[in-house]
DNA sequence: ATAGGGATAATC
DNA sequence: GATTATCCCTAT
């Protein structure tokens, strides 16, 4: 491959050299994906060369073209023009590849241009990412930092404000199902079973740009005991509660309908997962991981997907995309977090309540990934840039658009309306011209509601509640997508080898209860608005975060569970009080981690999950088995494989994966042993305070934003242009803390100023708080501050990550995230030398060409 | 399928 | 003639 082979002829050009040099490809746009390739090799340009008329073709590159263009066709007549005839780029297709970068995240060219939300000029994959190379070159940079050559320095990506108005990679957001779609989701599956494929043809589900992977993965959250029953595995470790009332009963099954399905998606990017790939596989490979399969979303790609994904799963997943947040989940992370809610208790009613409120992140959707640059802080999502960059006038618009959507939503998609035409970035572009772009504005956003409190479920619930969600050490690890799904978890802690001590391996997993503990508290919340915002914020992109900061030492956790996080936090802090048993429980914690403190906490938290244990499986099960669903299939699993557990050691023996497809009887085999359930403690307080604990971080939350924020962002940055990259804080997410931090961490460690700027402790402040957190973790950069705000934070963060280290968790991040932090350049040096070099590359062989 | 380098048609 | 925007090709 490398070289030619075949070329018959260079002319100028004289390929480089070998190729090796280069690395290709590692791009912070997406996540890892890894690709697969096909590799065709070489292209046969003979066919292509051929023909005379070229000439010279060098191997590679040869191009048929032009010159030919002359050829005909044997066929025919028609010739067939190789070439395509130039297309300049619309305004409108460019707005659209922003919109659709947004969505479904920079590197995800299929994806966006699967959207059906979008429009292109019959453009390719390649036009799409050829495209934001040469119209948005700062934004490349960042996004590919290796790339060397057709570099450029004009800037047309950055708002004024110096924000990029691209999200971050992996964009999606998430938005929370809402209780009409949870309705749906669960008629969906007494209709069709679990072909979710079938299932997100629901107009509803089309309008939320859900993605079939997205339902499954709400369904497994929201319906944990119909997931289960179904045979799938649980989200990680399962056990969920239990009890007896699991709900049930529904499904049906059947029919599938199969479907194709629809969209794609692909996920966003971050998370690596390995999924893409997958499937070229053809044979076996490819699975051992399949990890990724699971859940993450991101993998779904719309079309194929349920289907697909049975059917791949082993290999992994889907595939396909990834994306989507929006549509999807695909984040990675979004799985982990979930949780929340159980239903429980009743089981049918659950639809009902189920709503908003109990989703975590996972459900919501997005995707997420998010990488890098985008950070940005923009203050309201995308309109924010719209506002303040653009017109004025256009400010309305933004602002209207804000208010309009619901509070978690805010979403949005986008652009909308929002600005662009007002702008002109564009403009710049001489070619281009600014036009307005009509942008239409998608209109995600419904919203959620939130439900406020969610009562639910705790209370009365006793029993258990949560779940759990897993934590597992492992899973996080490596990266959230892959895990989700997959889990194993059980497996993991069992196994022997984990636990050395052995003190409990009965509790195999330690690392569930810290999780559980964590998420159920959650579930009170109200939280979702918080973080709704945060990651419905498109600008944000936050979402995905996951990565592992850690304090210093602390690891928060890497978890994903970004808004969850939040919560968690606070709730654990409450959670100490109530320890019980300790013994129990945290020797094995200990064992494995050691992280000092968090043995404490963890103990107690044990405790607290102890008791309930195990059990509810059981019932569970019997309902599972009583209809199963229709599912099947072949999911064979999901294997995923090891999940990697980079660090840690265990994973255990089995593959995790494998869940899946457990036919019912067996699933809940499965099931028992893995799961203990607990009960949850209490619950709801921990919530109030973590509200108020962040609120103080935060003001308040979106009103402020929709306001707009931006104003307060810009102080932040001053340097604007230098500091496009930045990563800024979205003002959405005030809430949430903890998410930006991992955001932002891996990355954009240096220069932390900027951001921190301004703040003083105003709102604003609150957000660089979080970054400066972040960083400090990654980065390094230590030095938080002083604003009690941030000390606030600082002291949940430790307690968290104190229980999520115990779990494990929290340790590393996968390897697989971000990478970035390697390939990084600054963005800085990016823009600087920009202007130089660029050029000349391509001089060079301009040159050469006549 | 995508990243990244290259080539060429279209512009400047 | 120098650049740029779009297309192409290939390695991954």
């Amino acid at each position: 491959m490398s070289e030619p082979s075949t070329h018959t002829f260079s002319f100028s050009a004289p390929p480089p050299s070998n190729s090796t040099l280069k690395q290709r490809r590692v791009s912070l746009a997406l996540p890892s994906s890894p690709r697969l390739v096909p590799a065709c090799n070489f292209r046969d340009d003979t066919g292509l060369t051929f023909q005379s008329a070229s000439m010279p073709e060098r191997k590679g590159k040869l191009r048929k073209i032009a010159d030919d263009a002359a050829r005909e066709p044997l066929d025919g007549g028609l010739v067939i023009q190789q070439k395509k005839q130039r297309k300049k780029w619309s305004e409108e297709e460019t707005q659209m590849l922003v919109t659709g970068c947004n969505t479904w995240g920079v590197g995800n060219w299929k994806a966006i241009l699967k959207d059906p939300n979008l429009k292109f000029d019959n453009r390719s994959p390649v036009d799409l990412k050829d495209r934001f190379r040469t119209y948005f070159p700062d934004a490349y940079k960042e996004h590919y930092p290796n790339a060397k050559t057709h570099l450029s320095s004009k800037v047309r990506s950055t708002l004024p404000d110096g924000r990029s108005i691209f999200e971050k990679t992996r964009s999606k957001k998430r938005r929370p199902f809402t209780e009409e779609e949870d309705r749906a989701l669960k008629a969906g599956y007494e209709k069709h079973g679990t072909v979710w494929a079938a299932i997100v043809k629901d107009p509803i589900f089309q309008e939320q740009n859900r993605r079939s992977t997205d339902l499954r993965d709400r369904f497994r959250n929201a319906f944990p005991e119909l997931y289960q029953a179904a045979g799938y595995k649980p989200r990680n470790s399962s056990k969920k509660r239990k009890e007896g009332g699991v709900p049930l009963p529904v499904r049906a099954a059947t029919d599938d309908q199969l479907t194709s399905s629809s969209s794609s998606h692909i996920g966003p990017t971050r998370k690596k997962r390995a999924s893409r790939q997958g499937f070229l596989r053809g044979g076996t490979k490819s699975v051992p991981e399949s990890a990724t399969c699971s859940e993450e979303e991101e993998s779904s790609g719309g079309e194929e997907d349920t289907r697909t994904r049975l059917l791949k799963c082993p290999p992994i997943s889907t595939e396909t995309s990834p994306l989507r947040d929006a549509p999807s989940s695909s984040e990675p992370f979004a799985e982990m977090d979930m949780e929340t809610i159980d239903p429980l208790s009743e089981p049918l009613s659950i639809p009902d309540f189920m709503p908003s409120a109990t989703q975590s992140l996972s459900e919501l959707t997005d995707s997420s990934q998010s990488q890098t640059w985008s950070g940005l802080e923009t203050p309201v999502h995308s309109s924010s840039w719209s506002t303040n960059a653009g017109s004025p006038t256009s400010s309305h618009l933004s602002s209207d658009y804000l208010l309009n959507q619901s509070p978690f939503i805010r979403r949005v998609p986008t652009i909308g309306k929002s600005a662009w035409g007002a702008q002109d970035w564009f403009s710049a572009n001489p070619r281009l011209d600014t036009s307005a772009f009509s942008s239409s504005g998608s209109s995600f956003a419904d919203g959620l509601s939130p439900a406020s409190s969610s009562p639910f479920s705790f209370h009365h619930l006793s029993h258990g509640v949560m779940d759990r969600y897993d934590l597992f050490p492992t899973a996080f690890a490596h990266d959230f997508a892959s895990e989700t799904g997959i889990g194993d978890s059980h497996s993991t802690f069992s196994d022997p080898e984990m636990f050395p001590t052995s003190s409990f391996r009965g509790f195999t997993h330690h690392s569930n209860y810290a999780g559980d503990l964590i998420f159920g508290a959650r579930t009170h919340q109200p939280q979702q608005t918080y973080y709704g915002p945060g990651f419905g914020t498109p600008g944000l992109g936050l979402s995905g975060m996951q990565q592992p900061t850690g304090l210093h030492s602390i690891p928060m956790h890497a978890a994903p569970l970004p808004g969850i996080d939040e919560i968690e936090l606070a709730s654990i802090t409450l959670n100490d009080q109530v320890p019980r048993d300790p013994a129990s429980v945290v020797p094995e914690i200990e064992v494995q981690k050691d992280d000092k403190e968090t043995s404490l906490t963890i103990s107690s938290t044990l405790d607290l999950f102890g008791i309930a244990s195990q059990n509810n499986m059981d019932d569970i099960v019997d309902l599972t088995h009583s209809t199963p669903p229709a599912t099947p299939l072949d999911r064979p699993m999901r294997s995923h494989s090891h999940v990697h557990q980079h660090q840690h050691h265990h994973h255990h023996p089995h593959g995790s994966g494998r869940s899946i497809s457990v036919p019912p009887s067996e699933a809940r085999l499965n099931s028992a042993r893995s799961q203990a359930s607990h009960e949850h403690p209490q619950p709801a307080i921990s919530t109030t305070r973590s509200l108020p604990f962040f609120a103080t971080i935060s003001p308040p939350a979106h009103a402020g934003e929709s306001a707009h924020p931006h104003n307060t962002t810009v102080d932040m940055a001053p340097s604007a242009t230098a500091d496009t990259w930045r990563p800024s804080i979205p003002p959405d997410v005030h809430g949430l803390p903890f998410l930006d931090l991992h955001y932002y961490s891996g990355s954009h460690a240096h220069d932390g100023n900027h951001h921190e700027s301004g703040s003083g402790s105003a709102d604003t402040s609150r957000q660089g708080y979080a970054l400066d957190l972040a960083r400090t973790n990654t980065s390094l950069r230590s030095a938080p501050a002083t604003s009690p705000a941030y000390s606030a934070v600082s002291q949940a963060l430790q307690a968290a990550h104190v229980l999520f280290a115990d779990t494990g968790l929290v340790t590393r991040y996968p390897p697989g995230l971000h990478h970035r932090g390697a390939s990084f350049v600054s963005p800085q040096d990016l823009q600087l030398r920009k202007a130089n070099d660029n050029k000349r590359k391509r001089a060079s062989w301009d040159g050469g060409t006549f």
